[in-house]
DNA sequence: TGTACATCAGTGAACGCGCGTTCACTGATGTAC
DNA sequence: TGTACATCAGTGAACGCGCGTTCACTGATGTAC
């Protein structure tokens, strides 16, 4: 496992995970705008500037929280993919996804919230970000490979401008209706829309507690799709 | 117009006018987290503790920006509703309320973005924040009325505790299918989701520019509700 | 296997900033007689 | 209309904090011969 590691290395990666967990517990408390390199190095009892031998800077060790946190979600909602029935898959996905986020809402604030301000997301983030959508195009994709994708008959299929930007998609999904596509997107923005009102607690006087008004959700996104 | 009011009460009024412009400047570009009441003061050219004479601290600062943008969010939004067709006003609508968003990105973060670490919206917010859904419950009841709301044939009947939460709905909108107001509740976390992928920069490789993706999406979630 | 040198982690002091809030005060505005 | 007193806005100093980042340094770990 550790071979051919020195003992440098080893400490070294060991130290920048507990780091890292020490921004999250942080985080957790104060949110990531008021995230403090001098608060996280307290916690460890180093000496602040010692934490420039594992990030060069505040905005380093926040792209690295941003990229656990998706592949964290990533690897949540991946493991709700269970081949089985689209429809339910779907919703495990989605169920998925809202567990996440429920249990770790400041870094779902951090990588669905409000940008932080003066930190510009590096190109990194970019593929870590992409796997939840991408497992939800390739749930589409089996499903409609198997037959149990039918586009609703009322759904447009997209011209113009919008017809251009799904051909992007339909490269990442080849085979996938356009107009299937677009729903597709609709539902992606509606359910980080539905989360994020949840935990910012925009629903407070409707639907929370949102478990019932969630699931139904789900569901009728699935069939929005054409899933069956 | 001024009639009984002193020289000093009118000053006040200004002064705290100006108080809020200039920190909303500062919002605008430093965001909420990072608002100082120094810092506005410094803008203004007085001292930061005159500050304290108009707010009593920063927290009732940022709760008098917070149902300022709620209202300012409203009164766009039901300059929207004109009156005349369903679906086209529950689009414009749509389109009035992103509008503002893209205008007013941070004061858009301030309501709908992450919440502000140390910070609780007192009950003084609830009512401003509850103007566009409450619109929309509107639109709703008059086009349903009006016989343009044909309640769609897959739309579930909410059952349990979903049924429960959606009589709180039917008390401000009377006359409207629970299955309608579930979905009504589908459609506004679909609308916030998509404006706040569309500034916050989830939509970036896919859909952005928005404004084709976003005109259909409204199309589409007017259809889902049933409106003609 | 042992020694000399290079690499690297962590220290502690410092730079140059920022913040919210309190408090005793001055001087202008408003009010009651 | 004029005067005495009360109210209030704004000042400036202070309290007690916080922050990110740099830099010369010590001492431990690793490497080449």
């Amino acid at each position: 496992m550790n071979a051919g590691r020195t003992a440098r290395e080893r400490a070294r990666a060991e130290l920048t995970e507990e780091i890292k967990t020490a921004a999250r517990q942080q985080l957790a408390t104060v949110g990531a705008e008021a995230l403090s390199l001098r608060a996280v190095s307290r916690e460890l009892g180093m000496v602040s500037s010692a934490l420039y031998r594992y990030f060069a800077s505040r905005d380093e060790l926040l792209t690295a929280l941003i990229i656990d946190a998706y592949d964290a979600l990533g690897t949540a909602a991946e493991g709700a993919a269970t081949g089985g029935d689209p429809v339910d898959e779907w919703i495990a996905i989605y169920a998925a996804v809202r567990e996440w986020a429920r249990a770790h809402p400041q870094e779902y604030a951090l990588i669905y919230g409000s940008p932080i301000s003066g930190y510009q997301a590096p190109q990194t983030t970019v593929q870590p970000a992409s796997r939840v959508p991408l497992l939800l195009l390739d749930l589409l994709q089996r499903a409609h490979a198997a037959g149990q994708l039918t586009p609703p008959a009322d759904a447009p299929a997209p011209t113009g401008a919008l017809a251009q930007q799904t051909e992007i998609l339909v490269a990442l999904a080849p085979g996938l209706p356009p107009a299937v596509l677009v729903r597709a997107i609709i539902a992606w923005t509606q359910l980080f829309g539905m989360i994020s009102f949840e935990l910012f607690g925009q629903l407070v006087g409707s639907m929370d507690p949102a478990d019932e008004f969630f699931t139904s959700a789900s569901r009728q996104m699935a069939a929005f799709l054409g899933l069956s």
